[in-house]
DNA sequence: CGTCTTGTCTTGACGGATTCAAGACAAGAC
DNA sequence: GTCTTGTCTTGAATCCGTCAAGACAAGACG
């Protein structure tokens, strides 16, 4: 748990949903010299280790946030690609059961919201 | 609607989630002339006449089906990245609306479910 | 029938995101 | 004090998908 890492773990709480090349800039800013490799690294290592998750809207980089544990969700706009938080509106997890598993051991269900965005819909229909 | 559009087609309905790479393969069996852009540009088209969906799970290229219509979801297993079909349990669409959209325009909701598959389940604990 | 237009296909090069490989380097174990 | 381990840097490579330019076939139209 190095600085680099801990630059890497700030940098995705303050600025959730961004892709790598976002927080490969954020990052060096207090440390101009980190490469790459060393942000690769560590978003593995702390997505391993359950401190931020990695989401990948189909068409997109690939996101991290620091939000983990509860049970949230992502609205992904199709225009831009913007991403926001969203709950589900059931208190349970009313998907996790599909009527056939077929033999999978599931342990995560996955929702993606796909729509248009308040700004993209502005701008498509003045 | 030509020739490498029907058997890529025809690829996508014999082979249920499967990636471009293999459908480029297939396609070529019967037709090995044809060039990757005239597959990728085949389900391009294909995905926007609404032949065909595309999907892509994270950390894999994208795969596409020919289940169109009906609101089914997917099944991927975190070892050896299989898709399956599977059917959401409640009837209706209970996560269509969620909580708060942010003012976004909703039109679809995607489901993921991840998990083992058995053969994976079957290989990492004998 | 001949020409024009349109859309698809082929070929080849390009770009971005991620990973692989090899060596340097620092910190803790013994 | 040396050894070991894991992380970081540098640089190259890979994979997926896209862009660009030209060839080619088929239908529209005169």
């Amino acid at each position: 748990m190095t600085r680099p890492r801990l630059e890497v773990l700030a940098a995705v709480h303050d600025h959730p949903h961004a892709d790598t090349a976002t927080l490969l800039r954020v990052v060096r800013e207090p440390l101009p010299a980190v490469s790459h490799q060393a942000v690769y690294d560590s978003l593995h290592t702390l997505t391993d280790a359950g401190l931020v998750r990695a989401i990948q809207p189909a068409g997109s980089a690939t996101r991290y946030e620091a939000r983990v544990g509860d049970n949230h969700h992502h609205v992904v706009c199709r225009g831009c690609g913007v991403v926001a938080d969203v709950d589900c509106a059931v208190g349970e997890t009313p998907c996790l059961h599909p009527s056939d598993a077929h033999g999978f051991a599931l342990d995560e269900a996955e929702v993606v919201y796909w729509g248009r965005c308040p700004q993209c819909l502005a701008a498509t229909t003045p």
